[in-house]
DNA sequence: AAAATTAATATGTCGCTACATAAAAATGTC
DNA sequence: GACATTTTTATGTAGCGACATATTAATTTT
């Protein structure tokens, strides 16, 4: 084919877009039929429809059968985060892992964290505390509840070598997950793992995960100090 | 056609997510080729490919031209965040917003908003600080810096009345952007607008927005006590 | 005039074909 | 045997046609 005239559907992305940002299209506008376009471009239909596919996921137009496609009059910021296996994560900073076993027992699970997995139920379940570290800083302090019944195997696996961070992510691959991110001050067990004052503030990530419905784990990870979250779009 | 033999790609994705969920195929392995599961599932080989898009997408596999398809070995948690305009997030609470300008100056690039931008060279900026309210208490503390150049309407806009976040969201789409999440503790200022004893932990959210590498604005939204930030995926 | 039905229409999806492209495997050359 | 070149192969992308589906608009019925 003709390598100058043909086009991507990333080119007719882009094109869009540009229009958008342009305010060619303004916010609130209602953009030309899929087919219009393709006319314009002389491309398919379905090239255009990838195209607004990808605008459509990346928050700047709406599209609705029959209705049209419409510039959004109030774009949202969308972005996404990549959460590696802490390991992972302190390798890729060029930095020395090493992991701490902390704590281990076997509990009823406490009512905060029912309210995670949202079950009414207490269930057994592993509580484990234990501590990443980057060139042997502290680096994350995790607090993690599994689920038993779920994830029987967990109880036969010697969490001093390896974290149950990275026994789950390789072995229990969830099919649901809720991230949510806060700000705490450190309390004096965080601030003693952590080596910080007591009150500094932490950055907080709490993770909780299903396979189809049935809890797994639910882990408070407190980073120290100075930890950033990056996003890619 | 005929709706119970007729496969949609999200079926056929469910079916190899549910199998490497089974470990039927474990982490590491080889996936068929994308023609074989077309045989084996009835369906196109663009059928399939959507399917493998997506948990590509997801991080759940990796492929490679040539190469095959592969389990990820270490999957990463991957989760997307919509960040709204603060009015609207406000109102979504059911709670009444409300915005008040604390200060507008304009001013040179200082260092730290330079590295911001990745500019070498300091510009005219306006520099806005403005406290954002739901139900009349402070929800967010915004310092913001905005490039002159890229975005001189901003100097006549009342921004006693409007917020530059809204103004700029409405009027100014960018291309790029980069988004950081952090702690800090509260210091003076921060403490004084959001109500809350110096040295409280605060979620931090800095923003910042290019329109085709030109610099349009950066801003560090400090969050009164309690925000959290809770993902999609 | 209000409600129910039907038609029109823009986007959504699937199948098929053809060709592009990256990377591994095979082959040829020195 | 080491290196460069060609072939093979699995994924990536584009075009075309057909039908599905949701919604709006038009029409008919009450």
């Amino acid at each position: 084919m003709n390598i100058e005239t043909r086009l991507s559907w990333m080119d007719v992305r882009d094109e869009i877009r540009a229009r958008i940002l342009n305010r060619a299209y303004a916010p609130g506008d209602k953009l030309p039929r899929d087919e219009d376009f393709a006319a314009e471009f002389a491309c398919a239909r379905t090239t255009v429809h990838r195209a607004m596919q990808d605008l459509s996921l990346a928050g700047l137009i709406e599209r609705k059968r029959k209705g049209g496609t419409h510039v959004r009059t109030d774009p949202v910021t969308r972005a996404t985060f990549d959460i590696p296996i802490t390991r992972r994560e302190v390798e890729q900073r060029g930095a020395k892992y090493n992991y701490q076993l902390v704590s281990r027992d076997q509990a009823e699970t406490p009512i905060a964290v029912m309210a995670c997995f949202g079950i009414q139920q207490p269930a057994q379940m592993l509580h484990v505390k234990a501590l990443h570290m980057a060139d042997n800083r502290p680096y994350i302090f995790e607090d993690r509840w599994v689920d038993i019944k779920s994830c029987p195997e967990i109880l036969h696996v010697d969490l001093t070598r390896e974290s149950a961070n990275e026994w789950l992510v390789r072995n229990k691959p969830y099919s649901r997950i809720e991230v949510r991110f806060s700000a705490m001050n450190a309390d004096g067990e965080s601030a003693k793992h952590l080596a910080t004052p007591v009150g500094a503030a932490l950055f907080v990530i709490e993770r909780t995960t299903w396979i189809d419905e049935a809890p797994v784990t639910t882990v408070q990870a407190v980073a120290a100090p100075g930890y950033q979250l990056l996003a890619r779009n």
